[in-house]
DNA sequence: TCATTTATGTACTGCTTCGCATAAAAATAT
DNA sequence: ATATTTTTATGCGAAGCAGTACATAAATGA
C-alpha cells in the first residue's frame, strides 16, 4: 500500500472544506453572533465532531483568521511577483483584494463583504487579548509586505517616495484597511477601485 | 415655578450619563458579546427601566453609534475651524482622534481603544442591514467632512492636491479608519501619530 | 386626601448557548 | 474473529440570553 490510512473510523467530511464554510459563517455574522449550532447545521457536522477536529469556538475562529490571512498573503505575494512595475503590482494587489471584499456577483448571492479579519476581529479585540494579538499580527504583516515591496522598488530605482519605506508601507496598509471597511458598508466596487488607484498613486509619489 | 417637572416619579439616573456608560461597554466588548445583564449591572439600572428609556438592545446600540458619531463630528468641526492652515487643522483632527482611540492613560485604566463605530459596527453589518446603513452613514460623513475641508483650502489657494477634492477626502477618511483599527490592535500612540502626520502630508501634496 | 402618572424592583418565561458524557458505528491491527 | 482506535450520533446540563408581567414606590394634579 502506498497510502496507509489512519487507524480508526475515517472522517465523513473534508477538513479544509469545513474550515472554509466555518470561515464564511464567521465572516457574515461576526464571532460572537455566530453559534456553534449554526456552524453545525451548515457544515452538517455534529458538535462533538467539530470539537474533536477544531477545538473550541474560539480555536475555530482563530484558525479561520489565520487561514484567511495566509490565503491573502499568498495572493498578494504572487501578484507583486507577477509585475515588474511597482504601481502595477500594487494595483493588482488592491484589485484582487477588492474582488474578495466586494465580489461583483455579491448582489445575487449575498456573500460576505469586507475583509474577514478587519471587519470581525476588532469587535472582539477589545475584550480578548488573544484575538487582539492575532489582529495585530495580521495588520503588521500587511504593513511589512507593503514596506518590502516599496523597498525593492526603491533599490531598483523605480520610485522615490518622500516618506521612508516603512511609513509608505503603513500608509498603503491603512488605505487597504479603510477600503475594507467601506466594502463592508456597501460602497460600490467602482468607487472602491477608483479610490484604491488614486491612493496608490498618491502614496507612492 | 420656572421649571415644571414632569408628572410621575422622577428618574433616579441621568439619561446621558447612562448612555455614555452603555457606549463604553459596547465599545469594549462589541455589540453581540455585550449582555443586557452586564449593562444593567454596570449602570445600576434595572432592565425594565433600560427598556422604557432606550428601547431594545439594538435600539441602545444604534443610539450609542449616533451619539459617538455626533461627538466626533463636533470635535472635528471645531478643530478645523480653530486653525487657518489646513495641514495644521487636519493634524489637530487626527491628533484628537488618536487621543480618543488610544488615550495616553490607557495602560492603567484599560479603557476601550480604537474607534467605537469602525471597530464594533462592521462585525454586525454583515448580517444586520440597519447597522450596515448606520455604518455607511458614518463613513460617508467622515469623507464628506474631509472633502469640504479640502475644498475650502483649495478655494483659499492653500493647497493644490493632485487628486480631486472628493478623492482626497476619501483618502483622508481611509487613513483615519486604518489608524483606528491599528489603535484597537495595540499599536503605540507614537507610531499612530507619526503615520497620521506623514499621511496627511502625503495625501495633500 | 386621593386619583393619576411615571419609575423601580422582583421574578419569571421561553429560548439559546457552549461544552461534554455516553453509546453506537466504522475502520484497522493482530 | 476479536481487540483497538477513531468518528459519529443522541442528548444532557448548567448557565446565559432578551424581553416582560406585576406589584410597589414616588412624584404631581386636583
Amino acid at each position: 500500500m502506498s497510502t496507509s490510512r489512519p487507524r480508526g473510523r475515517p472522517r465523513l467530511f473534508d477538513k479544509d472544506d469545513a474550515l472554509t464554510t466555518i470561515q464564511r459563517i464567521f465572516w457574515e455574522n461576526g464571532y460572537s453572533a455566530t453559534s456553534l449550532d449554526q456552524i453545525s447545521a451548515e457544515t452538517k457536522i455534529n458538535r462533538p465532531s467539530l470539537y474533536a477536529t477544531f477545538g473550541s469556538k474560539k480555536d475555530m475562529y482563530i484558525k479561520c483568521l489565520e487561514h484567511f490571512a495566509e490565503m491573502m498573503g499568498k495572493r498578494t505575494e504572487a501578484a507583486i511577483l507577477s509585475e515588474t512595475d511597482i504601481s502595477r503590482g500594487l494595483e493588482k494587489v488592491f484589485m484582487q483584494a477588492m474582488e474578495i471584499y466586494r465580489p461583483k456577483a455579491s448582489k445575487s448571492d449575498g456573500g460576505p463583504m469586507g475583509c474577514f479579519v478587519t471587519c470581525t476581529a476588532p469587535s472582539e479585540a477589545g475584550a480578548d487579548e488573544e484575538i487582539k494579538e492575532v489582529l495585530k499580527m495580521v495588520l503588521d504583516k500587511i504593513d511589512q509586505t507593503m514596506r518590502e515591496t516599496v523597498e525593492t522598488a526603491i533599490k531598483d530605482q523605480k520610485v522615490q517616495p518622500k516618506q521612508t519605506a516603512e511609513i509608505t508601507g503603513n500608509l498603503l496598509g491603512c488605505l487597504l484597511n479603510g477600503l475594507s471597511l467601506r466594502a463592508r458598508s456597501g460602497t460600490s466596487r467602482d468607487e472602491l477601485e477608483l479610490t484604491a488607484k488614486a491612493g496608490i498613486e498618491q502614496i507612492l509619489a
